[in-house]
DNA sequence: GAATAATAGTTAGCCGTGCTAAGTATCTTC
DNA sequence: GAAGATACTTAGCACGGCTAACTATTATTC
């Protein structure tokens, strides 16, 4: 079971490195106004389009009550609008306002500017290097279990 | 202002990654059965000896009653005790029991095992690339604000 | 076609974690 | 030794997660 110490250094400095690029970015997302969890919401429901609740319950992997007040405090701040659905009356679903979709899109661009800004402090040989060993986790990462 | 196309590129990816890693990692702890906030206030008391109770909050970045409720919790579960000072009958130092002290190890165990198996998947070249990607972004990351 | 089962959402109510404001107890300083 | 500073706690609010239980619809089954 236990591997080389070549690999343990390199895990334990990845975690690392995770949890300081996500504070990072956490902190450019304030200036959306918004929570953690509204913002990934409302993130889902601009590019997936009109959404019912339970596959927007499903995406974030959060309950349906939970969900239930996430839009209902989305809704509450003019950044989404429900519907019905003409075919069955059981589901509700939602999209974003303008105002919502504005909101987003101005704090996905500052979190790509935020990290693209990070990258430029390499030198390109670095950088490149970053970009194929993104490539290698993400084949790992994104893979098996959920 | 607007950057290269494959810098975004990286930095979207970049994200992406650092989202699924550390959502594995969440996976992992879990089975500490503590929450993240506790989880993670044991760690800096059982690394950084007996504390105070402002220097955890300020290390958790939490304001102090926040930390009161956390350590009440630790306490609570027999991971932590604590002790007067000697010098200073206003505070009140917090140390890990033995157990919690275990139970805190176990679980980096696990997180560094599960981090190392994924990195195992990959061959020796890429998992060298990554090593070094993470030596930069880590410079990157770490040395302007907070 | 009426009864039953399944599905979509919500409401009610709990717990944990974040905060601020305000209190207590103990130093420190003048 | 009185005034101020410091360490921590208590009280009370907001929010996000959950389960259990409810309503309203749609689907099934006999």
């Amino acid at each position: 079971m236990s591997r080389s110490p070549e690999l343990h250094e390199t895990a334990d400095r990845l975690h690392s490195v995770a949890i300081h690029l996500l504070r990072r970015l956490r902190k450019v997302d304030e200036a959306t106004g918004l929570s953690g969890p509204r913002l990934s919401a409302l993130s889902v429901i601009v590019f997936a389009g009109p959404v019912t609740m339970t596959e927007l319950a499903a995406a974030e992997q959060v309950k349906p009550p939970t969900m239930t007040r996430l839009v209902q405090g989305l809704e509450a701040e003019g950044l989404v609008r429900r519907r019905g659905d003409s075919d069955d009356a059981r589901v509700s679903r939602v999209e974003a306002t303008p105002r919502g979709r504005r909101i987003l899109l101005d704090g996905r661009t500052r979190r790509v500017e935020m990290l693209s800004s990070l990258l430029e402090a390499l030198d390109p040989a670095a950088r490149e290097e970053v970009h194929r060993a993104v490539e290698s986790l993400e084949g790992v990462v994104r893979s098996p279990s959920n």
